[in-house]
DNA sequence: ATATAATACTATGAAGTCCGACTATCGGGC
DNA sequence: GCCCGATAGTCGGACTTCATAGTATTATAT
């Protein structure tokens, strides 16, 4: 384990942009401090997922598929749920489908389309692991409940900002 | 671009979670709002740093090293404070040194140790990148001042949780 | 003094993501 | 009916990051 620092790098961070003037302090600590957190949370979640084969994107696919009446979704709207690119969708469900927790399947009426399926293996797999991130609380159990709140209401503004809805 | 959505995803994501009862439902919102924020703010930042070749690492590191005193720093220093792994330095000097904005030199004492020193280039650089990002807020103008703040307050809590500082 | 542990850096390989290009298919306007 | 733009998925390439292992050097303990 990394031995921890004698001060906060970005606090540190926030001086040397003062003092030089560089402007957009605020701003700068913030996107230094999401960019910092993500990478926290990331290993966290991984490492809690890892004894199911899984990672956070792979993780994300199958909630959603779990949650669809029939089970299945098109891999485009997938995509567009998890708002990654259409590339890395079909990398996900390549891994996925290779671990036999989803299978592809035809649409039935438009044949451009291709169907993930969740497996009943999938279905299971997902359950255990969303229990497991829940025990670690999405390695956000060193934050209080206000602040979870607090994070989610600022950062919709800046997801909405970015036309996600 | 992307169709906005007709619903926020993650407010959905909350809503199957909670009839699911699959718990820690405030907590992995805020882990999927933190998630989807950080691909916001890098896509908008390394798209304002790409006219400057750089990408944010690559900034952040170059930034590091103009704030010092001699405008060097051991590779392992610099690894420590952006909270980055030992290659992944080694992989960013080597682009910042392929460019010409730093050089290794070695430690003066210690043969073990190379230093990262930034060239007179890659001062300016940094200072002409520092400009554009704080023109554009680092992708953060949708997030008013409250905001920033609110975020950054609650996010020094996961930070000091996970050993930072 | 010397053996052992710790530190610094790099090379290599694996994993994940994105972009751009490409093929196939669908749908609307004429 | 037909053309042309839009949509769906995949492939290849580029990039970033990390883990692991290996080499070289320094620090520590006896």
């Amino acid at each position: 384990m990394n031995m921890p620092l004698p001060f906060d790098p970005i606090a540190e961070a926030r001086r040397n942009w003062r003092d030089r003037g560089w402007g957009a302090v605020e701003a700068m600590t913030a996107a230094t401090s999401i960019t910092r957190a993500h990478q926290i949370l990331l290993k966290r979640i991984d490492t809690a997922l890892s004894p199911f084969g899984l990672v956070f994107s792979r993780f994300e696919a199958l909630a959603l598929l779990s949650f669809t009446q029939t089970g299945a979704m098109p891999l485009a709207r997938i995509g567009e749920r998890l708002q990654v690119h259409p590339a890395s969708v079909t990398n996900t469900i390549d891994r996925l489908e290779a671990d036999k927790l989803v299978v592809r399947i035809p649409h039935p009426t438009d044949r451009r389309t291709t169907l993930a399926e969740i497996t009943p293996t999938g279905r299971l797999l997902a359950a255990d692991a969303a229990d497991a991130l829940a025990k670690m609380e999405y390695g956000l159990d060193g934050m209080g409940a206000d602040n979870l709140t607090a994070v989610d209401n600022s950062l919709r503004l800046l997801r909405a900002d970015a036309g996600d809805f």
